[in-house]
DNA sequence: GTCTATATTTAGATAGAC
DNA sequence: GTCTATCTAAATATAGAC
């Protein structure tokens, strides 16, 4: 499974639309057309537009969790190194998938638990090294939330709101690039001056 | 008009259904279902699914916006108290109607740019008192959207991902409120300590 | 203004030929 | 595996009685 280039066109096109237009406004039909392939397809390799979608989304959950948890546990970085590399890691991704985070926090606000339980924020953190790291500086487990939150809002949320970031910065594109190349630099420093890390 | 105790009814439950689903999950018979009123009224009074949508729509752009627009233009106050009024301006609306952002945000993402014109985000800093405060302690005009983009970030990311951010708390929602009411008091503090205000 | 019944449109899914 | 044609269900919208 998995093997057939129509079954990959497929799903290609599929988390395409799946991150443009969320689940419910995705057509399946948006989705044959993306891929250039006959609408029955989508059915024949896929069941439903459901199994599709949960298919993605389950990837996308893994995208957004696994490099995380692997730096955050990663015993030879300090602390100051690993925001950073936080940061770089998700604008990595996000640089070639903007509309990644908003369909991903969308779902996880619309659709049933499960796919939180999935990603589940709290184990990334709970007995995580990041943790244990803050803790000698003095920080307590409420602290390490709070940094947690601040790192992770400072970075998605242009991406979350991408059109508004983008409008923000001007009618040009240029101006958007640039300040969020900055906001890459500077947002690592900014939380160790924060929380006087 | 908006006079009929059934039209208030019906956008009443519109704009609830709307926040917590989206326009497109959105079912005009959850609609009529909610305000307790028959299906064929909401078409009576309303037109159509879309007309209700971007009356709401419309409003919630207004929420947003013009407490903003006030607060950023008040003559009478300092820097650090214009951030700690918008910090609390928000939390005053999220905590009434927590689904406010991502319904806001996902429709900016989705639906035409015309939402975005409406929210206007560079008009609303740019000339603003706020920035002309800012340029007085030597912050140039790229540094005033890097303080209002982090000001907003962590003001709204918590309630943009409300579900990740209650699981991160842990399973109770005792732990989620102590996190969110300790930034209403902090946020101000720590964008003055990030940007040596 | 409000209801019931229904028209219309759309979209997911499948049958069956090739 | 892929296509055309079609079924079925769901959802918006409306006609017309009360």
């Amino acid at each position: 499974m998995g093997n057939s280039i129509t079954e990959q066109k497929i799903k290609e096109a599929a988390r395409k639309v799946f991150q443009k237009k969320g689940f419910e406004a995705t057509r399946t039909r948006d989705i044959a057309d993306e891929a250039g392939v006959n609408l029955a397809l989508i059915n024949y390799y896929y069941r439903s537009k459901e199994s599709l979608f949960y298919e993605i989304i389950h990837e996308s959950i893994g995208i957004f969790r696994n490099n995380l948890c692997i730096i955050m546990n990663d015993k030879d970085t300090t602390l100051q190194e690993k925001l950073q590399l936080i940061v770089e890691n998700y604008y990595s991704i996000f640089e070639r998938e903007p509309q990644l985070p908003m369909f991903i926090f969308h779902e996880f606000e619309n659709k049933n638990e499960a796919f939180i339980n999935e990603f589940d924020p709290h184990g990334i953190i709970h007995n995580s090294y990041f943790e244990k790291q803050l803790n000698e500086c003095g920080k307590s487990n409420d602290e390490v939330k709070q940094i947690f939150m601040n790192t992770v809002s400072l970075i998605i949320f242009p991406f979350l709101g991408n059109a508004v970031a983008k409008k923000l910065c001007g009618e040009d594109n240029e101006g958007y690039k640039k300040i969020m190349e900055q906001r890459k630099q500077r947002i690592s420093q900014w939380i160790i001056t924060m929380f006087n890390l």
